[in-house]
DNA sequence: TATTGGCACTCGGGGAGTTGGAGTGCTAAC
DNA sequence: GTTAGCACTCCAACTCCCCGAGTGCCAATA
């Protein structure tokens, strides 16, 4: 076990590291916190904290730093969540009246949290998978397409073309979406298809095939569910922090930019504690994102969380803020859908 | 006026510059180039086109860089347009078949540039401006609200929730659909407003309060064609080219990440030679894109232009291969949406 | 046993000095 | 107009060296 002290240390350790992006030494340490005890007792905790790969000398004589494995423990022991200060609970506030549509408030949302935190922000749209279709329309849109539009109770609204491959009448398209929508508004995404299969009974052969056509584009776009997005706002945040991330940025722009990575770790990534998850460093399994830390939080409609969103950043972050600024907006963000 | 040959010394310089990024000094010129003269000479035509400005030494004794101004000679008088390989030509075919709606398309082709130039690719999505309305819907999406659909001509989908403040009769709204279809379906955007002035009469005062707050979204909707988008991909390749901005790239994220500067900077680039428009280093008025250049070309739907597309990359960039590739997708992606 | 002062040791960073080479501008000759 | 030659400049790279921060260890202390 850890004496208390010692991890005392630790956290003294991390917090001027973040502060001063300098490897912090013994003296400076009791300099500024008041210990109570000697440099040389501190430099007795320290090695200790070296043994168990808490902290870590990038060369013989010159401070520590913090580990991946010693911010872990700072995050999940050591830290309090800084409270927002009025002028942030004030941004938020401010940032989000007046958006109307899901898309539009996803949008707010994402530059709110990188303007907050100063990191790269990002928002997950929500998933289709735990939501019931709302409504679904068909719009004819040129001689042989349709537009397909389906609306769920999340208030997402999915849109597609359809090429029917043969001219529409648009007496049978009304005729198919009050069938359709008898069919499965209101049913959950996931029990759509079995809704469908007899749809198209007791047509003639030609409208038959169309409404195939058009069941199969739907249960598409259902499934597409899986083709999941995310936004980013705040990338040049990262290039301000370009001295955080030894060699170059070039691989975490990457890895950011590929929604299949993000998406990944993302989903990867559950609730630990205060609804906050967090990967830091090498923790990430994506060798790009190894001196970045991710901190995601869960967001909410009717109860049940729909997606997710967080920050990314160099593993020497701050983490306290960003966690407290990623739960508040998530909580916000929780609470303006549920109206 | 300038001498021919020094000209081809030019050309020669901007060449040897982009491929070896180290400043082109008389020697090495001379043993690259067969020019038949001597070093000396080269030497006396660098110092003419130093003195006209289109080449600039870094210091005394380096070799010479061609300026702005240089690059922007080269491009319009020295540079023939590099043909796609057949590689490329390859990549352009086979990256957009099946992409059935316009988001889709955008997205793969903002991709596919991005991928064939090894730059920042940004596609303009297509302005209301010059379309006009195919077809509106209605669609009851909650107790008191309405999902608005505007279709137009280039295939561009709108969507917006709209809060009617009261209940919503589904009749109504079904007859408040049919009768803007009425007015509006094949009328330009520009003409819209015009031709909704009366479309609330003959109601009863509850129905015209509604079509008066639907009437009233509509034309905002219309209206937001100024508040248009773009979208990018390949912005971690500028980080690969870090070296070629001097200080940071910092400023080029910011630039490139404000929509509204890159939807200004591409508004006021027009059409020069080839069908392609071209901002090099300080011609483009925003501070963070001294060391950027933008190449641009206009995309079109039924024989008029819609929207723009392009690149963005350090000044020192290979143009010919940029240009090509920008016109060569443009002209793709004007022929996939002419479908 | 935990803490402390003392001390020798290590290592990286920064400044000063040096050198070599690439490149220039100029001039006089062709 | 072109060329060879030459003196000159300056950067980049290298070495050398020193300084200081910081460590680890030990013996003394409470």
């Amino acid at each position: 076990m850890i004496p208390d002290r010692s991890l005392e240390v630790l956290r003294a350790i991390v917090q001027d590291y973040i502060a001063s992006k300098e490897p912090v030494g013994s003296k400076s340490l009791v300099e500024r916190h008041s210990f109570g005890v000697s440099a040389a007792t501190i430099r007795n905790d320290m090695a200790l904290l070296e043994e168990e790969e808490l902290i870590h000398a990038p060369h013989t004589s010159a401070g520590r730093v913090p580990t991946d494995k010693g911010y872990r423990l700072f995050v999940d022991r050591l830290s309090e969540v800084k409270p927002l200060n009025a002028a942030e609970r004030h941004a938020i506030e401010n940032f989000m009246v007046g958006s109307a549509d899901l898309d539009e408030t996803l949008g707010r949302t994402v530059r709110l949290l990188s303007q907050l935190t100063n990191q790269v922000a990002m928002v997950q749209y929500p998933t289709l998978g735990k939501a019931s279709v709302r409504h679904i329309e068909l719009i004819p849109a040129a001689d042989t397409r349709v537009l397909m539009v389906l609306i769920t109770d999340s208030g997402r609204i999915q849109q597609h073309v359809v090429e029917l491959g043969a001219a529409v009448d648009e007496a049978f398209i009304g005729e198919l979406r009050a069938k359709l929508n008898t069919a499965i508004a209101g049913v959950a995404l996931t029990e759509v298809a079995g809704n469908l299969k007899s749809i198209a009974s007791g047509m003639n052969s030609n409208n038959t095939k169309i409404a195939n056509v058009i069941v199969k584009n739907l249960l598409e776009q259902v499934d597409a569910n899986r083709q999941e997005k995310i936004i980013l706002s705040g990338t040049s945040n990262l290039a301000k922090r370009e001295e955080d991330f030894p060699g170059s940025i070039s691989p975490v722009l990457e890895a950011i930019e590929e929604q299949v990575v993000l998406l990944k770790l993302i989903s990867e990534m559950q609730a630990e504690q205060h609804g906050v998850s967090l990967r830091i460093g090498r923790e990430n399994q994506f060798e790009g994102l190894a001196n970045a830390s991710v901190v995601v939080s869960g967001y909410e409609n009717q109860g049940s969380e729909i997606a997710k969103l967080g920050v990314i950043g160099p593993t020497r972050m701050d983490y306290s803020s960003n966690i407290s600024a990623v739960r508040a907006v998530a909580r916000y963000l929780t609470k303006t859908l549920g109206n």
